[in-house]
DNA sequence: CATGAATGAGTCTTCATTCAT
DNA sequence: GATGAATGAAGACTCATTCAT
């Protein structure tokens, strides 16, 4: 481990209850103060505030204030990378239309189910160092979905893991178009349905 | 124009030849400061020292530093979107898999032509109001895009402004995982390839 | 409150004794920068050097550099409006000379008791918002010398707020003249007397 | 001629009409930035643009920002002083009744003909060395007045210099009241009746 | 352990003044 | 002479981080 990755390490860890609450509330109090005041204002001072501890106190937690937000987007990263592992798990084996439609499923399900937080980590990623960190989080996915492709009764794929970055980026824009509440009209209505055929299309484009 | 809109409008107009190559200096001192040292401490000296006039001197030209960025943002935006509508109006009546192909090369072609530009761009439009001026432009893009789609020769688009919106997003996702370097071995060689069959699977797929 | 008076209030109330102390001695060494270096010279960081802290600190007491100042000369104005008032109301019912003589004692008093704030406040009061302030303290001293004037035992005033305005205006003059050591030789000596002299020929033109 | 002095002084002589008239341009312009924009706002560029001249023209009639508001202030005051010198000796050996309304009646034309300017002045004279240059020119008055009291026709002044330093001095604060529109209703209206009930009551009780 | 006052380096921005054109 | 772009020192203010209580 680098000194700079050490460095973006929670101080302790959560052994005890409180901790766990505390860490809890740092976190939801960070995407707080992001979305109400702009990266710009988000301060450590306004973060300890709103989740009710002192600044020395979230100094106990996290040693400066980009390893804090680091770790806020690390958690939200691995709850997607978590869901997408195990869709594609599940589907193994299946047709690729039925892929298609599983993976799109649980990407929409975990991005939109909590849409400010997923916004307020757009920013926090541009940042701080949160390109590794979204690297590392893709690399599982992108190796998950591949080891599904793989295994589909129905296609075979020359080149699977490029495939599979492919189709897993190709989610990304659309979702975000949402998020950012530049979408046309009717587009939350129609969005996932337009990202299976999206996605269908493409993996039986390969298909041969 | 609004008050806020009118702060982030460059100050004086480039009528004199040493203005312009201020200008340019100025622009691409911010994307050097940008990309070498990060948003964080892409600061007005430090900008104005790249481009080697003083930091009263940046200010003759823009009032403030956010409408420096945005204007470096604007004018590569503006670049891609023309790149965009320029396509679109070329491939009127043509058949979905030409208009694709068309959408990608030239897609491609303004996103790779100044890789480190584009990089920087997109830290840029988190930390100012990009996401205004983004939205702008895509608009821009989506409907050149979806006037290019309803003439399309053989399909029709029950939802094209819809259509146009998914397809042209889901381009970002794929072209920014390459100029983050983070796509697999092999990438970059076979994007524009899959790129097409992407689009090309999406639009026929609406085609009936 | 509006929001600009809301801006020129401290910013934490002095609690605690610490507080106190580092509020006097803000408050003191705003005056000495500001009669040692002008108020071009009189900086957040030379005031903040002075009292012995940082400019951080500084900011923890007054939310900007014009809300310090404000506090210091309202500090000094509400000196002189009390004693003026306490003078007005220990005066009430008596002959016009009396309170002449009264009025003038205490002002002098509380404007030669310590001359060299008295000056720098003369000085601030143009640089800021000191109008305003000016106004309400003056305000509260011409209501109490109303209430005085209608009181005497030997005179009736026809407009006794406007002969109030005018009395305390007409002292402010010649004090001025004094702290600023531009008074002729044996001007102190004699001011005293010379204001009883003014003011009370003045009351006493007025009475029938 | 001190150093300071001498940097104080207008560089050129205005031998030539246009000089003269750029002067004159430059003084209101300077007075008219002081009104509308405040002491801070008002930068050489802006006063040479409110002129309509170029900030470099500025400096070829002053050699610096603060000598151009000490000359409009010494204009101003000049005005002031020749005002009042005419009238001291338009009332030698008269009565002091008459003496006290013709300086009342002389004072208040000068401060009120331009109020907006007198306004101003006093923002000047504390920012810059202002208390000099009013000092020269209260001695010029004091004098003239001086030389007025002793050649009173039905008084005799034991220390007559005193006496029109305190008599000048003491309507300094009411018209300044005025001028500030912090003056109350009706205040306007009688200002020089009671001024000269004050000056006429100090001066004849001086007499004996 | 928690607290939050104190620190001071670092940011943006302004403006008096100069000088090449 | 006139111009106004360029300069850079200096000011107000913020905020991550520390440490005495």
């Amino acid at each position: 481990m680098t000194v700079t990755a050490a460095l973006l390490k929670p101080r302790k860890s959560p052994v005890q209850a409180r901790s766990v609450v505390t860490l809890d509330a740092l976190h939801s109090a960070a995407i707080q103060v992001l979305t109400r005041e702009g990266l710009g204002r988000c301060t450590t001072t306004r973060i300890a505030a709103r989740a009710g501890i002192s600044v020395g106190s979230l100094y106990q937690y996290y040693p400066n204030r980009d390893s804090l937000l680091a770790a806020v987007l690390e958690k939200h990263l691995d709850g997607v990378a978590r869901a997408v592992e195990r869709a594609c798990r599940g589907h193994q084996g299946k047709p690729v239309a039925e892929m298609a439609s599983g993976l799109v499923t649980v990407f929409l399900d975990v991005k939109l189910r909590n849409p400010r937080e997923s916004r307020a980590l757009y920013v926090i990623a541009e940042g701080i160092g949160g390109a590794k960190l979204a690297e590392r989080l893709r690399t599982r996915m992108v190796t998950a979905m591949t080891d599904m492709l793989v295994s589909a009764s129905d296609a075979h794929f020359a080149d699977p893991d490029i495939t599979a970055a492919i189709a897993l980026s190709s989610l990304v824009g659309p979702v975000r178009l949402l998020l950012d509440g530049h979408a046309p009209t009717g587009f939350e209505a129609s969005l996932e349905k337009q990202l299976v055929v999206l996605l269908t299309a493409f993996l039986q484009a390969h298909a041969n």
